[in-house]
DNA sequence: GTATGATCGTTAGCAGGCTAACGATTTGGA
DNA sequence: TCCAAATCGTTAGCCTGCTAACGATCATAC
């Protein structure tokens, strides 16, 4: 039971060390890709929005933001219509990094399942979906 | 292929959340879980030896390692016969968390676990291993 | 029309992880 | 014997997460 608990957290381990040193060779740390791959996808989100969608608390996303700014991947402006509100919008230079990054987290993910056949790849995602189901992560995609 | 790879993330986050909180109840956190699990069957250890086993960085144990003595859990004693090395000891209240903190634990992976057939959890287990190994995470035990 | 309550993002402070640089000690070789 | 190299733990500084508290803005009820 705890043996099968410490592989997944040595697997995630693994595969998130391998994950951040790709991303860095492109300039881009792990928490900040999980930002860009939203934003490529629909920019000009809040703060707010993409800690949902991330599943992550928003000081979070405000503290990588923040860095991802300095960087000069993003700009944040206020919403005209809502103060409150702050909008995210990527820079070219954000988008012209997406290819290669995305190229790379691919390559990664097929490098780490290569040595499962597609039945044992299946059965390991019906696996991990009941624990997350158990766990209740039940990812709300409406809303 | 990146989906599964998103699960494995996901399952991995809810595991280290449950974990954590149950912990949290035991007046631990789960990085000084970690130490105590290790310091519990051997007593005595350096910084170095612990974060080889826990396949960690040093400077990880040593941090945690001043949590846990603020904390009143553990006591560091500088090797008479290597004054380079520092020892880990556990005190007597740490001592007296290990039953109902590997209860927590137990009960947690259990619960965790509690959607899958017997098969399918050798499955996963397999599956997980393949990963681990393919990612190079071979945890040498021996020296 | 205004005051109250809800809703944002931000800040502060913590835990846990990392690398790099450093100081102290020990070891080994000349 | 003594000096250089190796081996420790520690410190500093970063990234990624979290919660709690706060200030600004908006919406709503009155």
């Amino acid at each position: 039971m705890t043996d099968v608990v410490r592989l997944l957290t040595r697997a995630q381990k693994l595969l998130r060390t391998a994950t951040d040193s790709a991303m860095q060779e492109h300039g881009v740390r792990i928490g900040q890709n999980l930002v860009l791959e939203v934003l490529w996808d629909t920019d000009g989100l809040t703060p707010g929005d993409l800690a949902a969608r991330l599943d992550v608390a928003t000081p979070t996303v405000v503290n990588t933001a923040a860095r991802m700014e300095a960087a000069g991947l993003l700009e944040r402006r206020r919403d005209p219509d809502d103060r409150r509100l702050v909008r995210l919008y990527l820079t070219p230079k954000a988008r012209a990094a997406e290819a290669p990054i995305s190229a790379a987290r691919r390559e990664i993910a097929a490098r780490a399942l290569a040595a499962l056949t597609p039945e044992e790849l299946t059965h390991l995602e019906n696996a991990l979906t009941k624990i997350v189901t158990t766990l209740g992560g039940t990812r709300e995609t409406t809303r």
